[in-house]
DNA sequence: GTCTATCGACTACAGTTGTAGTTTATAGGA
DNA sequence: TCCTATAAACTACAACTGTAGTCGATAGAC
């Protein structure tokens, strides 16, 4: 099951705050996309299908409930594009971001200490 | 401009051993994917379209050429996928990857001389 | 000299994705 | 009670993707 990245904005906004209806959804992203109601529609109507969300009856409309874990998801698509991208090497994926994104010393101590406790 | 799995797979052999002619190419690719010698010149010729490889005459064939280094597009690549997926946060990749993965000690003692190089 | 395998160029076609529009039912306000 | 805004369901449609097929030219085998 593959989320597309139009889907992903509509699934964060779930995550962030499961049990919205179709238009609180449209409403959340009104800021960042330049979407109609449609749009959101056609997109939650494909997230269901797909098995990402699930719906929830009240009164005449829906409200949406994901089905799979933001973190879930984070994990398999972390996965898949180190695999594709990377051969699968972490390392060099964090070379690159650090040249692309400039990891701040702020990023850098908290992958310090994330590796100490992998360490253990 | 846009590398699709399908196409970053014939990138992969370019990037590997550039001027590669098409049949070569597909010889290359024969272990890894199920494609004709039709897909794989398809394959190629959206990349020159896109202006991912060039074509150098050799005869009556062309010898393949990336435009772009792998690197290059590794990095814009890590830079997208962070951005789209972990609100361009770099260590909760790292962390995700962790987990899905199983860094090896290697990876983790590469990752830290990485991270001491970085901070200076 | 003729045939065949292969080349590049072009075409095909179904599934996915982004981005809506149309239709029909209905809840809630005037 | 009637109208209107909105809901779900369904349909639309072009661009992109994966996966080839056809056509006309030609280099090389015999």
């Amino acid at each position: 099951m593959q989320i597309t990245q139009a889907e992903l904005e509509v699934m964060k906004v779930l995550w962030r705050a499961p049990g919205l209806a179709a238009s609180d959804v449209a409403s959340a992203l009104e800021s960042e996309q330049d979407w109609t109601i449609k749009t959101v529609k056609t997109l939650l109507a494909r997230l269901v299908e797909k098995g990402a969300l699930k719906t929830e009856p009240d009164g005449r409309r829906f409200l949406y409930h994901p089905e799979i874990k933001e973190a879930e998801y984070r994990k398999r698509a972390a996965g898949q594009f180190v695999d594709r991208v990377f051969d699968g090497r972490a390392a060099p994926l964090v070379a690159h971001l650090a040249d692309a994104r400039g990891l701040s010393p702020a990023d850098i101590e908290e992958l310090e200490s994330l590796l100490e406790r992998l360490k253990s």
